[in-house]
DNA sequence: CTCGTTGTTTTGAATTTGTCAAAAGAACGG
DNA sequence: CCGTTCTTTTGACAAATTCAAAACAACGAG
């Protein structure tokens, strides 16, 4: 299942509410071979197989995919906006300090908002976002 | 203690091994003002205590002030970066998705990294920094 | 199947939030 | 008080988005 069938790619976007169109067709199928992934790397892999596409519609496709809950974006500090198709199970982020890699692990207690905290103060609180920030196996071999 | 005295601010960038200026005392009395503070809103403060300043020198002092560990960076995504002076008790933040608005709340669990992910992935984790997303009091009470 | 509406894409500029570099100036240990 | 080293200023530069308007395409109605 590496890549989608094009039909399980239009069916998802209709059930988003978005129209199908090619752009949208290339963005997702990009996504879908990334675990995350930044805009400007997922524009050049767009470009791979539908050549004319501009950065803004990418940008575009990608909003709207958040905004219609297939897509979701995380932003660790330092580093530009990331995507992912993973949505709706909270699951949270490891990043490398070094390298900037960045890796999913499962929520650690179960579902959103997972977590709680002490003093809430006034906010209705609906998500946890936890990132862990550490040193990656690859750049601790390197050091 | 809404402003520090001047010693204070001296003895603590002397203690973090930084030159005493008058930027960094103008920046680090700013921070001690603000809970949470971006850095061109910190930059007009700065200003209306040391006109002359630049907006570089700011940035040069509060990237001092991180790296010196007497300043922590945070950056919720969607916003520009957010310096507070409260650092080494890993707290967290609640952030508004409306309005933008930042709390600190205490760590849910004790001291750095305070979780630990399910599966570390080979990473060597120090950090876990703990996002809330919600609606604030006064964005609720708007609605 | 064709049209019209509505949503999408393109193009190109603009914005925000910073970073880089070099020269001038200031801190502070000796 | 001097000289070294660090800091500040100035001004250019850069990355990652966002904005806006005109051209274009999807797709439901007829």
């Amino acid at each position: 299942m590496t890549s989608p069938e094009a039909h399980d790619v239009e069916a998802s976007l209709r059930a988003a509410g978005l129209r199908v169109t090619d752009t949208r067709r290339a963005v997702f199928s990009a996504l879908h071979g990334a675990a995350h992934i930044a805009a400007e790397p997922l524009f050049d892999r767009v470009r791979e197989s539908l050549p004319g596409t501009s950065k803004q519609s990418v940008y575009n496709a990608l909003g709207d995919f958040v905004e219609a809950g297939i897509a979701r974006r995380i932003e660790p500090a330092g580093q530009a906006g990331l995507y992912e198709l993973r949505v709706g199970d909270n699951h949270h982020h490891l990043v490398c300090t070094q390298c900037g890699r960045v890796e999913d692990v499962d929520c650690v207690t179960g579902a959103a908002p997972c977590l709680h905290p002490s003093d809430t103060r006034g906010f209705a609180v609906h998500t946890a976002e936890v990132t862990f920030w550490g040193v990656c196996a690859r750049c601790a071999a390197a050091a």
